[in-house]
RNA sequence: GGCCCCUUCGUCUAUCGGUUAGGACAGCGGCUUUUCAAGCCGUUAAGAGGGGUUCGACUCCCCUAGGGGCUACCA
């Protein structure tokens, strides 16, 4: 059987970091097995309906390296079709109309509650003569249309990561499949868009377990083979709850927008309720891909916690090509064309974990706070020294062409041979280089902050210190 | 309330009856070092509780507790 998975979000605005889980998921298993990788869009609730959604959503699995393999199908494109199969349910006796009015549900609802009774649908309409409801429908009665499932036993289901699950029919509501407004509802839809498809692995979230009955209902109904299950773990908030807006970001543009590589977001997500075991951590998508085995999902959520995402991503800036780097901060607009700050960039990779975090290192980097004399004084040193020692460095670098200050390495080695050549000790000589470069307790090198300001800025700041301690 | 799912360090996880319960992030300590980072090394920290089954349970079963999901003419 060839396999072909689909992701289906609904299209309500932004893509979840919950749904890029799912989407990877899904994307990883039909790598694993060399089948297809479809999206589909659940817009029958056009209330909810966010414009420019599908867009969206289609350009963040693209900006993480899953574009789906077919699709976008658009479900609401289906509706006749969809209407045709709740037509054929209730000419199958597995479906009904229902004319009861929301207040009378609600009135329903009450009493249950009141009576600490589940609050399911009381099946008033169940019975109705088929032709009468057919009458009633034809003359433009408000109706909806009902799902006829069975009141007794239970249903046995398998799901590929929980294995057997079991769920007692008197639990299961004759849940509305057509609308009012003639619209399916996610459960017929979804099922028969399934079948369509020749889905063969339905693999979603877990919110979606409780409602497999109603699924298998539907498939068993029309005859047709089930595709298998497999219900993926919650992501959870750090208090445990479903993972929500709110208690933080959620849409993976943010994430991407704050400068959060695809690649680690990916390796992230990808291991947050599966792991190849291995002791290893860092994967790219292919390599997860040729790994995957969607049983060894975990059953438990997991939480998103983004300290462990910070470390990757810190991980990916480091691996990244120096011009690609440069490259995504400016496209993010984190960083322009200026090259006194272009050079600040590359010395702060190693101190970023996000690309967000650019700039304020950059104005720190290109720029001298106001400082006392005192602090150019090393703390195992005394002023007069930190004075000589500061004009000795002056003199060696003012002699240095502005090529030299383009090459933070060879700068460093040469100027700490030069040191050692003298007799000076490292701290008392670069102490009051770097402060004098940075008016910083805290900051780069003495080295980098040179690279980052070029000759005559750097003398002008060594010269400025002089003058403070004269 | 009902039904379903779940339960190993703070977090993500490994373990598929026999391990000193392993790794990663975070934390802490150290090394390196002109400072801050980075890097390297080390270290703290876990099987919810109670019953079984078994020569032997984190692992299998039951109960309890806790958490989560669903309970819509939303997906």
């Amino acid at each position: 059987m060839s396999v072909r998975v689909r992701f289906a979000p609904s299209p309500t605005g932004f893509l979840h970091i919950g749904g890029l889980r799912s989407a990877l998921y899904n994307w990883l298993f039909a790598r694993r097995h060399g089948g297809v990788f479809a999206l589909r869009i659940e817009d029958t609730d056009r209330s909810r309906f966010v414009e420019g959604a599908i867009e969206n959503l289609q350009r963040s699995l693209e900006a993480c390296g899953l574009k789906p393999d077919e699709g976008p199908f658009i479900q609401s494109e289906r509706r006749e079709k969809h209407l045709q199969y709740a037509y054929d349910l209730i000419e199958k006796d597995k479906a009904y109309y229902c004319f009861c009015t929301k207040e009378r549900l609600d009135e329903v609802a009450k009493q249950q509650q009141a009576l600490k009774h589940p609050i399911m649908y009381d099946r008033h309409c169940r019975n109705l003569s088929k032709t009468d409801a057919e009458n009633r429908a034809a003359v433009g009665d408000e109706h909806v249309i009902r799902l006829k499932v069975p009141t007794e036993g239970s249903i046995k289901m398998r799901d590929m990561i929980r294995g057997d699950v079991e769920i007692p029919w008197a639990q299961v509501d004759d849940q509305v499949i057509i609308k009012s407004d003639g619209y399916p509802t996610y459960h017929l839809a979804a099922t028969c868009d399934d079948h369509d498809m020749a889905i063969s692995h339905v693999i979603r979230g877990e919110e979606w377990l409780s409602s497999l009955p109603k699924h298998l209902f539907i498939f068993e109904s029309f005859g047709w083979q089930a595709p298998q299950y497999a219900h993926l773990p919650l992501l959870l908030n750090p208090d445990r709850s479903k993972l929500s807006k709110r208690q933080g970001d959620v849409a993976v543009e943010d994430y991407l927008a704050k400068g959060y590589l695809p690649e680690a977001l990916v390796n992230f997500v990808a291991l947050l309720g599966w792991n190849p075991t291995s002791d290893r951590e860092i994967f790219t998508k292919e390599e997860l891909a040729e790994l995957f085995d969607i049983t060894k999902v975990n059953k438990a959520g997991a939480v998103f916690n983004t300290e462990k995402l910070n470390w990757l991503n810190a991980h990916y800036l480091k691996s990244l090509d120096e011009s690609v780097y440069l490259l995504k901060a400016r496209e993010l607009g984190f960083l322009d064309e200026d090259v006194v700050r272009m050079r600040a960039a590359i010395i702060a990779r190693e101190r970023i974990t996000v690309l967000s975090e650019l700039p304020a290192l950059i104005e720190e980097a290109t720029t001298v706070s106001d400082y006392s004399a005192d602090m150019l004084v090393w703390k195992k040193s005394d002023a007069s020294t930190a004075k000589t020692r500061l004009k000795s460095v002056r003199d060696y670098i003012a002699e240095k062409d502005e090529d030299w200050f383009g090459k933070p390495l060879a700068m460093e080695e040469e100027t700490r041979t030069w040191i050692a050549g003298q007799g000076f000790s490292n701290g008392d000589t670069l102490w009051p280089l770097r402060v004098a470069l940075s008016g910083r307790e805290k900051s780069p090198s003495p080295f980098e902050l040179m690279f980052v300001a070029g000759k005559d800025e750097s003398l002008s700041r060594i010269d400025a210190a002089l003058e403070k301690m004269a």
